[in-house]
DNA sequence: ACACTGACTGACCGATCGGTCAGCGAGTCA
DNA sequence: TGACTCGCTGACCGATCGGTCAGTCAGTGT
């Protein structure tokens, strides 16, 4: 504890700014959220963010490098070591289903990181943010589908990278537009909701991807 | 022509705006965009907006409105007035994945709603906007899917409305996606590359919406 | 010919924006 | 104990925000 009782301090405050940032950024976009707005909510002085983040653009990367690590360390448990059989697969796509459920932050960011490519480019120029789920770990998802085709798992007359877009855009496309949806008044707010929806997704994507005995134009 | 001349002008400057506040709100957003941009892209003085729009926010509505009537008068015509087959089902797919395609703003417009939920309940709550792809329109689609279950071209252990958001929301999904996947890298800017994810989703959604024969547990 | 509407302008408003800076004062190191 | 570090504050900056308002003037109805 020697150098630590000030630097543990500051940490904490740190902390506490991240927290308020990535509540009010991840709400109201980073347009919308201002400085001031952060530190009012983190209860702490405009100047005190500053001393801790350069930019309003640094304070928003730091956020997102914050979420990332915690999606990719998320997501890389998912997949066991195991090769895929049809089994394996379906609880993969359950098991990718039920992580983002419970993480609305992650839906959020990855949706605006696809809106705000401009100010994204700008970020991009100064070497701030690396993207998440980086490209490493999606040939990871492809190799496995690939291998899973070759077994006889999966069809053979697809894109394996294609599939995989499918995919996770389709669990995101849920998450995104559900709060809409419900506001339709057509569905309740319940987990069972969520279950229904992942229900119909399993048996469509699950009887789409397995090798088609009929026709199956190559 | 006559009482025209002076209001045809008038209509005529009022469509540039809409049309600077369109490129401008679609492209960064609602927060990201400031009346005295939108004013020097359309050629126009910032009071001459508020002449014809009273606040921000509605003007944001009117472009909403805008690009809704738009949106929906082209979803109409995708489904035709017969009954379902599966060709047709097909069909319809491919049609509003190309209508989607030709119509970016469409994509950011639908993404936008559902991320600026704040904003969007203050503008709901004042009755300014009514919301994209009004009930009635998503109710024809879901009693034509229903049909189609009756008539066995659709499998009949699933919600027909989840069958139309896992349709709707893929597609959506693709498209405001794309940039990101493209940046990664992975694929290229092209119009084939929209056709391969086509191909990809139409084999996979057609083959898992079909009646399952082997199991089939409702 | 004339009164009048309404499209349009420019100067201006208070509030807030992102960001700076000199300095305070408790905690750390020698 | 004294020099020094550094987390932290409050006053302040110019720019821009959304929005207002008095007034100009061309076009219109009578």
């Amino acid at each position: 504890m020697a150098e630590t009782k000030r630097a543990a301090d500051a940490e904490a405050t740190r902390g506490q700014i991240l927290d308020a940032a990535q509540r009010l950024f991840v709400d109201r976009g980073f347009a919308g959220t201002s400085i001031s707005n952060i530190a009012r909510d983190a209860g702490v002085t405009k100047s005190l963010i500053y001393h801790h983040f350069a930019t309003k653009v640094e304070l928003w990367a730091r956020v997102k490098d914050r979420l990332l690590a915690e999606y990719t360390a998320g997501q890389r448990n998912i997949l066991s070591a195991d090769e895929l059989t049809t089994d394996l697969l379906r609880a993969a796509m359950s098991a990718y289903f039920h992580f983002v459920q419970h993480r609305p932050d992650f839906v959020r960011l990855i949706a605006l990181s696809c809106i705000d490519e401009a100010f994204l480019q700008d970020a991009e120029a100064k070497g701030e943010t690396e993207l998440w789920a980086n490209e490493e770990l999606l040939s990871v998802f492809v190799d496995r589908i690939r291998d899973a085709q070759l077994a006889g798992v999966v069809r053979s007359d697809v894109n394996p990278y294609m599939v995989l877009i499918l995919v996770i855009s389709t669990i995101q496309a849920w998450f995104q537009s559900r709060p809409w949806y419900l506001q339709q008044g057509r569905l309740e707010d319940s987990p069972t909701t969520d279950e229904m929806f992942l229900d119909t997704m399993l048996k469509v994507l699950m009887d789409g991807m397995r090798p088609q005995s009929i026709p199956e134009t190559p």
